[in-house]
DNA sequence: CGCCCCATTGAGACGGCTCAACTTGCGTGG
DNA sequence: CCACGCAAGTTGAGCCGTCTCAATGGGGCG
């Protein structure tokens, strides 16, 4: 990429070409204590991508691994297939939220990701992400920090599957999304799944019909209200309840 | 710790006091292809404690991050308390495996982490290792991989979770540590579990009496052989078969 | 319009949980 | 030395939550 698209807004593909000193989301992707000077050198290495198509892979589990991606826009999720064609959501990436990390061991990417929606990543090729890494040691922190967060936020995942049942399984991917919504300047209360019905099921170890009856339920208790992949949460309160409830 | 330590193979407090570069785990705690020079810098900072007994914690959720840890002898169970005081334990570690990444993000530790049997672990100051890992590509690569891989692991056990049922849980957790025994140079088939049951159900998502069930059933068969924590496996194709079959 | 995909809802089956009784091994104290 | 208590594990009976299977409804698109 050249350096001459840096701070312009707009570039010959006529879609947004932004650099990471003025994007809106840097405070959620890069450490907030990064120089101006460094965020720069960073912003030189990052390729920024045509938009993908939903249902559009980004990798494939097994491709050679090369890049790390952080979420511009749009929505993600990442899945593994095991020996027996099962297939497991490890994950949903919303703007703002980075992935790649697991094909760093193996050098070939574990999971599948696809876009759920019409999205925009920045790409980080992993080579030379490693060498500002180790010249710029705050960002060597900040990556270590983030691959931190993915480990605690597949821990509270394994306490979600292991020790909650159907209805505590739902209420608390509701609440992630809430929170992780409000956190982009969003509504806490009122957002559009990007995911399907399917694909919450099969992150939440449930069947499709559990999830529908779960949503089913908690509108007719006014807990929330949903039309489809609308959904409104009316009582904050009472669904943080129903996750912090034995099975 | 004074650099005369290094090589010697005991030390003034009675118990081994051994150094990186003579320790048979080091192909699994340290970068195969790691220069010697840079395994002694390495070396220099790693603090090797006292034996700590099983039951006793090495670290508490909450407490101020500072180390991460590589088990040298016994095993380890790391676990989390939710807000309302569920527990679910997150791994089991054995010898040359390394703990303690989840407290980088918040910088306190995010789990608790106790011996499950009298156990040695070396102990790595973290902003030490960051230091080293700034100066050593290969380290800081390692330690990329080595959290990537914790990622993988956990990846591995939410669809473990999600999508197998009792008879596969256990079976998995049972080759797993079948595998990681014989990496460590001892039987595949032959292992004393460091766990009760108390702590495979919990891990597991299911009760100690599920799992006592499962045991008797997989004996029944003759597909292990049970005795207490002493565990033969006696047939690991259907074992494997046992694993790979959807709930 | 008709087709397909996704979602919803109902009825019945089944796997794992709950509750309870019993066994075994171990440490403690009379 | 045995009696006792305690913790860990095993086994059985019945219940409950989630899955399975099936039917139906609704929206997008050729």
């Amino acid at each position: 990429m050249s350096n001459l698209a840096v701070n312009n807004d707009t570039c010959s593909h006529g879609f947004v070409q932004a650099s990471c000193t003025n994007c809106n989301l840097k405070g959620l992707c890069l450490p907030l204590a990064m120089d101006i000077k460094d965020i720069d050198r960073l912003n030189t290495i990052i390729q920024r991508s045509h938009p993908i198509q939903g249902g559009e892979h980004l990798y494939r589990a097994g491709d050679k691994f090369s890049s790390i991606y952080a979420v511009r826009s749009g929505s993600i999720k990442t899945y593994m297939i095991d020996d027996d064609g099962i297939e497991q959501i490890t994950g949903f990436y919303l703007p703002g939220e980075v992935l790649g990390f697991d094909g760093i061991d193996t050098n070939n990417y574990g999971c599948n990701v696809v876009a759920l929606e019409t999205s925009i990543v920045c790409e980080i090729p992993f080579s030379r992400l490693e060498e500002l890494t180790l010249q710029i040691p705050t960002l060597q922190r900040h990556f270590f920090q983030l691959m931190s967060r993915h480990i605690e936020t597949n821990h509270q995942m394994l306490l979600t599957l292991s020790k909650k049942n159907a209805e505590g399984r739902v209420a608390t991917l509701l609440l992630s999304l809430s929170q992780r919504y409000s956190r982009r300047k969003l509504s806490p209360n009122a957002m559009r799944l990007p995911m399907s019905r399917m694909d919450i099921g099969n992150f939440l170890g449930l069947t499709i019909e559990t999830v529908s009856r779960i949503f089913s339920r908690l509108q007719k208790e006014n807990i929330i209200s949903v039309d489809g992949r609308e959904v409104v949460i009316n009582d904050h309160d009472r669904l943080n309840e129903i996750c912090h409830k034995a099975r």
